[in-house]
DNA sequence: ACTTCTTTGAGACTCAATCTCAATAGAGGG
DNA sequence: CCCTCTATTGAGATTGAGTCTCAAAGAAGT
């Protein structure tokens, strides 16, 4: 599987090591495409007698989503949510305030007004 | 002053009774344009001798934002913050992610366009 | 295999926010 | 103005996501 190689990529590009435990997480992220948080993967690891500890997964969290290939999703209560990057494209999230459902939408219009609006007042959009 | 009575208002429209701290809250939020959080609201008021609880702070914003008095901001930073919302026309925010600055910014087409997603999605906008 | 330096895990810790519950205080009726 | 009925308040306990600590385990280069 590319996964792995991809890994070793940014871990070496990092100056980290590779280690079971970092693969363990990236593999679970890309087993699915849902928005699931920390807790959820930390658990469907250790249901498949993986393993790894609440710190490690969270640690390896923050240096994926650094490097891009796991997005940080903030619902607004108070727990982030995490989706693989890997080939997926660009887009953006509605979440229903009742049931939490969400749904994801890409308007290349909306995209191009945010850049604008970002470069009229000197950021730049991450 | 009139904001008493808008307080009053959405107190009595609520069922809730109207109480010197619920005042006392809703007077320090319109003290200023800033985006504070809870905590520094809760500061300034017992600075000035206004000794209302961090339960009560709390409680009462809640109150405040169901009912759209005041916004609540989320910087991702893990602090709620919260600005003053009477008078003020709506707006978005852009944020820097080195210095936390808060720069406001409003755009119709932006708006417009997400009002349209969102009823293409069968979702309303709040 | 040896050395060096990083990573891991268990549990302690942090910090914003919420909850508990006894004491206090609105609001309406008499 | 007083009384009753509830809602509200405050101090401190509690929650829960996320971070930190540090001794033990494990990469990676030689």
């Amino acid at each position: 599987m590319h996964n792995i190689d991809t890994l070793k990529r940014i871990l070496h590009k990092e100056n980290l090591r590779y280690t079971q435990q970092r693969q363990e997480v990236w593999d679970e992220i890309c087993s699915t495409n849902e928005h699931r948080d920390a807790e959820d993967i930390y658990n469907s690891l250790r249901k498949r007698q993986t393993n790894v500890s609440r710190a490690t997964v969270y640690r390896t969290i923050d240096v994926l989503v650094k490097n891009n290939l796991v997005r940080r999703l903030d619902l607004g209560d108070g727990r982030s949510r995490f989706e693989n990057k890997m080939g997926i494209a660009h887009h953006d999230h509605i979440v229903c305030l009742d049931c939490r459902k969400i749904v994801e939408f890409m308007n290349e219009e909306i995209e191009e007004m945010q850049e604008q609006v970002a470069k009229e007042m000197g950021f730049e959009i991450v």
